[in-house]
RNA sequence: GGAGAGGUGGCUGAGUGGUUGAAAGCGGCUCCCUGCUAAGGAGUUACAGGAGGUAACUUUUGUCGAGGGUUCGAAUCCCUCCCUCUCCGCCA
């Protein structure tokens, strides 16, 4: 959320600074409702302060004469009743107003960073760095087609229980998933995050608290009995950990990393990746999160990033690290470098991490500060996954794959999962 | 799912219509006493927002789970909702 100050006191400059996205921002109407807001509040507040004098006044005289229906006290009484006829009906313009000006200022996206860079979209993102060697032979087989020959999942199977886009793990596969999990899990709780393991299912709250409502309702399952939503990404539960929190300053930056299944509705993404591990309506991820000092979230940010390609790093796959352009960036995201892992099967890097400094804009909406010189401030929050599990094993096959069909796993992984191979059985 | 109890400041806990933002205790902070510690004494101590001032600060509003209502006035009365706890049932 931004800050509604800003938008009273100079609307122009945040029209500039979001129609950095690529897309015009009129905010005019929203401006309005802010100079509408400030003026009622005012006026509630000096008629409050009007009739609760009148009030005490009432209360002495009541106690002076002990006679309460006198003809002063009821003229009184009747005064009074002009201040609560008034107050009500601006109470009543107020909570329109409010509503409104929640709606729409909740439906505006994040600033994006001064240094992102400027686009429209993905083709403007920019590569920062490349990191291992990419696999590029012929005949290499898709991540799909060494699982299906390995016995590592099905997809037809998971249709009858579910629907498409879902997947069951098998045997190795299951195994896999497992020690990935375990193995990431490790190597973040070694490197100072304290781990979590969240709810899945959120309410309304903590999805609008961290950005994914009001806007971006038809992404997320809805549990229709209840005021709750399966968790798209642990992001929506580890924000919401601390919403309505002051934090000790001193505390900071808290990290957590948190394990987490993710339901996702891939709307309007039919007909995309709809074979293999990369785009499913449930997956699992490790989440890294932290609360920071808003003075420090830019080394932040670097910092959470490294943290996230270090998993890669370890696991020895080929991967990428881009800044993501303003025009891709995400809605609560004021920055984004997202890292991409090579794919040898498609011949190309497919984003493994997504890691974004929000600043300011989750923990206003989820009302989280912190209290330096005496003055309460909303602290930043920063995201990265470290990293989603089933695009890592996607990965881990099609880059290990061997000439005989067998799948070479990364050393690092070997005390987790028990063995350096996945062979057919 | 059924029955009951309850939600008050950092914590415990009083308060059932009037200068009550809220007794008391614990905790915290400051000072005094003391060779140090302990004990003791005095004082102080909720939070959030707005306006004004460079600032120390001043002023104002709101807040006793949330939202409505009654009233000149609500922690206190009425209604709705949420949450927590206990017992029973069911259950991984």
């Amino acid at each position: 959320m931004l800050d509604q100050k800003l938008i009273r006191e100079n609307p122009s400059s945040v029209e500039e600074n979001l129609s950095l996205r690529g897309k015009v921002f009129n905010i005019s109407h929203i401006h309005e409702l802010t100079v509408k807001k400030k003026e009622i509040d005012i006026e509630i507040s000096n008629l409050q302060s009007e009739s609760k004098k009148l009030s005490k006044l009432i209360g002495q005289e009541i106690s002076k004469s002990l006679n309460n229906n006198s003809q002063e006290i009821n003229e009184l009484k009747n005064k009074g009743n002009k201040y609560r006829t008034r107050i009500s009906e601006f109470e009543e313009e107020k909570r329109i107003l409010d509503n409104n000006l929640y709606k729409e200022i909740l439906s505006l996206p994040n600033f994006p960073s001064k240094d992102a860079p400027i686009g429209e979209d993905e083709n403007n993102n920019v590569v920062i760095k490349t990191w291992g060697d990419p696999l590029k032979k012929g005949n290499l087989k898709s991540h799909w087609e060494i699982g299906e020959r390995l016995n590592l999942f099905d997809s037809t199977k998971s249709t009858k229980i579910s629907k498409s886009r879902f997947i069951t793990l098998i045997g190795n596969g299951a195994k896999l998933e497992r020690a990935l999990i375990n193995f990431m899990l490790d190597i973040h709780t070694k490197n100072g995050y304290l781990e979590l393991i969240p709810p899945a299912l959120v309410n309304s709250e903590s999805l609008q608290g961290s950005g994914q409502l009001p806007k971006f309702s038809k992404e997320s399952f809805n549990c229709s009995n209840d005021d709750l939503w399966l968790s798209p990404t642990a992001e929506v539960p580890l924000t919401a950990f601390h919403k309505n929190e002051i934090i000790d300053f001193k505390l900071l930056p808290i990290k957590y990393v948190a394990y987490s299944p993710c339901f996702r509705r891939e709307a309007g993404s039919y007909g995309r990746d709809t074979k293999g591990l990369i785009r499913l309506h449930q997956f699992n991820k490790v989440e890294l999160y932290w609360f920071c000092d808003p003075c420090k979230s830019l080394e932040a940010h670097k910092s959470i990033t490294s943290d996230a390609e270090s998993i890669l790093k370890k696991l020895n796959l080929p991967y990428r690290l881009v800044d993501i352009c303003t025009g891709d960036l995400g809605f609560s995201s004021s920055r984004t470098f997202d890292l991409e892992v090579w794919l040898p099967s498609s011949n190309s890097y497919r984003e493994i991490s997504s890691c974004s400094n929000c600043l300011d804009f989750q923990a206003r909406r989820s009302s989280i500060r912190t209290k330096t010189n005496k003055k309460n401030q909303y602290i930043h929050t920063l995201n990265g996954s470290g990293l989603a599990i089933g695009r890592t094993m996607a990965a881990i096959l099609e880059n290990g794959q061997q000439t005989d069909g067998s799948v070479k796993l990364p050393d690092a992984l070997v005390p987790y999962f028990g063995s350096n191979f996945i062979k057919t059985t």
